[in-house]
DNA sequence: GAAGTCGTCATC
DNA sequence: ATGACGACTTCC
C-alpha cells in the first residue's frame, strides 16, 4: 500500500524549500533510511524523516499530482540511528539551519552518487580487508604502555567514578593524550561494540594523532580499527571511514570538527583535545560548534566526553567551576593535571620591552643575542608572527597611495616570493608595479613585515652566527604559504627534526601541537595588537597560542631546563604577561571573566549575529533594521530577555566587491535567546521576501559567533 | 544549493 | 547570430 514518507534533501535554511518533503513509497520505511529521491530534474539523496502529524497532514492537502515517488533505496546500509537523527534535529534547530542540511552534509560527499550495486561492492571490499587485518579478535599482545603518573592515574579515576562531562585542565607536556588513550582503551574493553571519537582542531594535527592510536590499538582492535575524518581527504577514503564507523567495524574515529556528526552506533566516549580552539566553530553553512554537540551528543547518548585544553575556553572554565557559597558551580567537572611528564620544566618567559627600544627596531638585541647563543648550542628556535607575506601594505611616500584591493575594504599584501600584491580575502592578485600606480613616483615601499621579510631579516642578521658543525646557518619557514602543496608540510617538519634548520619561522599554524624536541626558544615577536583589539576574544586566543607556543619549547626534559620564552611587547605591564610569565592560567581566567561579566559577554551573556550580505552596505543595514522592527512588532522581544543592537558593518566592511553588515543579539538566558531566534527565523524570511529587500544576497544567523 | 529559464549586451 | 553573464524561479 503506498505510503507518503517525510524526506530531507540538502536545501539551504533560507530556500523556499526549507521544510521536510514528501514522497510516495510502496511501503513504509523507517526513519533514517537512507534513499534516492527525484528533485526538480534531478536525482539527490535524502533520508527519511521522522513522521509527524502537521507536516503529515500538509502533504495530504498538498496537491497529490506533485507528489513524487522515491526513486530508489540504499538498502544495503542500516538505517541512521535515532541518536545521529536527534544529533542532526537539535544542530538544525539550536543553530537555525535546515535539518536537511545539517543531515546531507554530514554524509560522505561520494554517498551520494554510489547506487546499490557499487555500494555492496564496497562494502564487502572493506569487510574482507578489515578480515585480513592482523590480529583481529586475537587476544591482545598488550602494546607498550608508559607507566602512568600519580596525576594520570587519579585523572583516570576520577573520568571512571563520574558521569562528566569532564575538563581536563592539563599542562602542555603533562600527559593528557596518554589520558585519552586510556579512557578509549577502557571503553572499548568495556563493551565489544564500543566506540570513541577523539577530536582535534586542524587536519595537521591528525596524522600525529592517528599514528599514536593505532601503534597503540591496532595490536589489540586490528587496523582498521582506527580511522580518520577530515575535509583533508580523498573522497573514497571519506567514504571508507564513513562506513567503517556507521558499520561499527572502527571502534576509533579520530578526526575534526566535522567528525562530530560521524554515525556511530556503539558511541561511548567522546574526546576533544584543545578544546579551546576556534577551529571547532565551523565559519560557514551551519556554523556550529563541533566541541558543544560534542558535549550534547555525549549527554544525549549516555556517553562520557572529556574536553582537554592546557588554556580552556572561558566558557568551560566557567562551567567547570567547583561549588562555592550558594553557588552550585558548573555542570562540567574540572581535573587539574599541572605537572609535566619527565623533569621537563615549563620554560622560563623573558619579556623584550620594546618601548625602550628605538622605533624602528624590530627585532631586540637580546633576543637576537639568544637565538644566536641557541644555534651556537647546535639548537633551535621558532619565531611566530601571526601574517603571512613580506609586507602587509604598499605605499607611495608621495602621493599616499596605497596598496588598497579594488574588491574589499582591506589592504593587498605583498608577497616578496611571486612578486604579487594579494587579496588575502578576496584572493585578487596582480603583480607588484614598478611605480606608484596613482602618481608614477618609481619610490614605492612597504610598511609593516610579515613572516617572509622576517625569515629575510633573521637570515641577514644571524648569517655570521656560528654553527657548531661549521655550516651556514639555515633559517626557514612554515606558513600557508609555503605548505600549499599536500605534503610540504611533513617535509618541512622533517628538516627540522633532522635538525636541518636553526631558526624557524612561521604563523599559528606550527605553534599547534607539533613536537619539537630541539627547540628550546620560541619567540612572539608582534603580539600587542591582541591587546587592544575590538574582539573581545583576543585576549584568550593570544594567551592561549603564547601558552601553547611555550609547550613547544624544552620539551626534551634534558634541555627544558634552559628553554626559554619571548615576547616583544610595548606593554610589558599589560597584566596579561604577567600571568603568562607565571604560566598562571587560572589568574589569567579570573580576570577575564571578571571582565566580560562587566561588559556583558560570554560566558555571562550568549550572543548571536545576524549577517546580511548585499551590492551596498544601506541594503544590508536596512534589511537587518527591518527585521528587527518585525520582531520588536510580533513582541519577540517584549520580555526584555533579548537585547537586539544595531545594524554595523562587519570589521572587513566589503569582501569580493559585497558590502557585509551585522546586528548583535544578547541575553542573561540561552533558552529565551533560542526561543527568540526560533520566533524570528518565519519574519526573516518574510522581511527578506518583500521587494524593498529583493536586493539582498543573503542572510544568515550564527549562534555563539566566535567574533563580533 | 542545483539547475533550469529568460533577458541584456558585447563581439566575431 | 552566438554565447557569456546575471537575475530570477522552482524544487515534495
Amino acid at each position: 500500500m503506498p505510503v507518503l514518507l517525510p524526506v530531507l534533501v540538502h536545501t539551504p535554511a533560507h530556500s523556499s524549500v526549507a521544510g521536510v518533503l514528501h514522497y510516495r513509497h510502496s511501503g513504509d520505511l523507517p526513519a533514517g533510511t537512507l534513499v534516492r529521491v527525484p528533485l526538480g530534474r534531478r536525482e539527490t539523496m535524502g533520508v527519511v524523516w521522522e513522521a509527524d502529524a502537521a507536516g503529515a497532514l500538509e502533504a495530504q492537502a498538498m496537491d497529490a499530482g506533485r507528489v513524487r515517488d522515491i526513486a530508489g533505496v540504499l538498502d544495503g546500509l542500516a538505517p541512521m540511528d535515532a541518536g545521529w537523527r536527534r544529533l542532526v534535529a537539535f544542530s538544525a534547530r539550536y543553530y537555525q539551519r535546515s535539518a536537511g542540511e545539517v543531515a546531507l552534509a554530514a554524509l560522505p560527499p561520494q554517498l551520494r552518487t554510489l547506487d546499490n550495486l557499487q555500494l555492496a561492492r564496497r562494502l564487502k571490499r572493506h569487510a574482507a580487508a578489515a578480515s585480513r587485518a592482523p590480529a583481529d579478535g586475537a587476544p591482545a599482545g598488550p602494546a607498550t604502555m608508559p607507566e602512568l603518573t600519580a596525576e594520570q592515574s587519579a585523572t583516570l579515576a576520577a573520568i571512571d567514578a563520574a558521569p562528566g562531562p569532564f575538563l581536563l585542565f592539563g599542562a602542555t607536556g603533562s600527559g593528557k593524550t596518554e589520558v585519552y588513550l586510556r579512557s578509549v582503551q577502557r571503553a572499548l574493553d568495556a563493551d565489544p561494540a564500543a566506540q570513541a571519537l577523539v577530536m582535534v582542531p586542524e587536519i595537521n594535527l591528525t596524522p600525529q594523532l592517528e599514528e599514536r592510536f593505532r601503534a597503540r590499538f591496532a595490536p589489540r582492535y586490528g587496523d582498521a580499527a582506527v580511522v580518520s575524518m577530515h575535509s583533508g581527504m580523498t573522497p573514497p577514503q571519506r567514504l571508507a571511514s564513513w562506513l567503517a564507523a556507521h558499520t561499527g567495524r572502527a571502534r576509533i574515529v579520530l578526526g575534526t570538527r566535522m567528525a562530530v556528526f560521524a554515525s556511530m552506533p556503539g558511541l561511548r566516549l567522546l574526546v576533544v583535545d584543545e578544546e579551546h580552539d576556534p577551529s571547532y566553530k565551523q565559519q560557514e553553512g551551519a556554523r556550529y560548534s563541533a566541541r558543544d554537540l560534542a558535549v550534547w551528543r555525549g549527554r544525549d547518548a549516555g556517553a562520557k566526553v572529556v574536553l582537554g585544553s592546557a588554556t580552556p575556553s572561558l566558557e568551560s572554565w566557567h562551567q567547570s567551576r567547583p561549588p562555592e557559597g550558594g553557588d552550585p558551580g558548573g555542570r562540567y567537572l574540572r581535573l587539574h593535571m599541572p605537572q609535566r611528564v619527565g623533569a621537563g620544566r615549563l620554560p622560563r618567559v623573558r619579556l623584550a620591552d620594546m618601548a625602550l627600544l628605538p622605533r624602528h627596531v624590530t627585532l631586540a638585541p637580546q633576543l637576537l643575542a639568544a637565538i644566536a647563543e641557541r644555534i651556537g648550542r647546535g639548537e633551535q628556535s621558532l619565531v611566530l608572527l601571526n601574517r603571512r607575506g613580506y609586507a602587509p601594505v604598499l605605499a607611495c611616500a608621495d602621493c599616499g597611495w596605497k596598496s588598497e584591493c579594488p574588491h574589499c575594504s582591506a589592504y593587498r599584501v605583498f608577497h616578496k616570493s611571486d612578486r604579487t600584491l594579494r587579496c588575502h580575502h578576496c584572493g585578487f592578485a596582480e603583480r607588484v608595479p614598478r611605480a606608484c600606480p596613482a602618481c608614477g613616483n618609481p619610490d614605492i615601499g612597504t610598511l609593516g613585515r610579515g613572516t617572509e621579510r622576517l625569515e629575510e631579516q633573521l637570515a641577514e642578521l644571524l648569517q655570521g652566527t656560528p654553527r657548531p658543525d661549521g655550516r651556514p646557518v639555515r633559517v626557514a619557514r612554515i606558513d600557508a604559504d609555503t605548505t600549499r602543496q599536500r605534503g610540504t608540510l611533513e617535509s618541512q617538519l622533517a628538516e627540522v627534526h633532522a635538525g636541518e634548520v636553526d631558526v624557524l619561522v612561521g604563523t599559528q599554524m606550527v605553534a599547534k601541537g607539533h613536537d619539537f624536541r630541539r627547540i628550546t626558544l620560541v619567540a612572539a615577536v608582534n603580539p600587542d595588537g591582541a591587546l587592544f583589539s575590538s574582539d573581545f576574544r583576543a585576549p584568550e586566543r593570544l594567551f592561549s597560542l603564547l601558552m601553547q607556543a611555550a609547550g613547544r619549547a624544552g620539551r626534551d626534559a634534558a634541555l627544558g631546563g634552559a628553554s626559554e620564552m619571548w615576547v616583544q611587547t610595548a606593554h610589558a605591564a599589560h597584566p596579561l604577561f604577567a600571568a603568562l610569565r607565571r604560566h598562571d592560567y587560572p589568574a589569567f581566567a579570573a580576570d577575564q571573566l571578571a571582565q566580560r561579566a562587566g561588559a556583558g559577554m560570554p560566558p555571562s551573556s550568549f550572543l548571536a549575529l545576524v549577517r546580511a550580505d548585499a551590492r551596498t552596505q544601506e541594503t544590508a543595514q536596512a534589511f537587518l533594521a527591518a527585521a528587527r522592527q518585525a520582531a520588536a512588532e510580533a513582541g519577540l522581544d517584549a520580555a526584555d530577555a533579548v537585547a537586539c543592537y544595531s545594524p554595523v558593518p562587519l570589521g572587513v566592511q566589503r569582501v569580493a566587491d559585497v558590502e557585509r553588515a551585522q546586528m548583535l543579539l544578547e541575553s542573561p538566558s540561552r533558552a529565551r535567546l533560542q526561543r527568540f531566534l526560533s520566533g524570528w527565523q518565519p519574519l526573516l524570511h518574510a522581511v527578506r521576501a518583500r521587494p524593498e529587500h529583493k536586493a539582498v544576497l543573503r542572510w544568515l544567523v550564527d549562534v555563539d559567533p566566535m567574533t563580533i
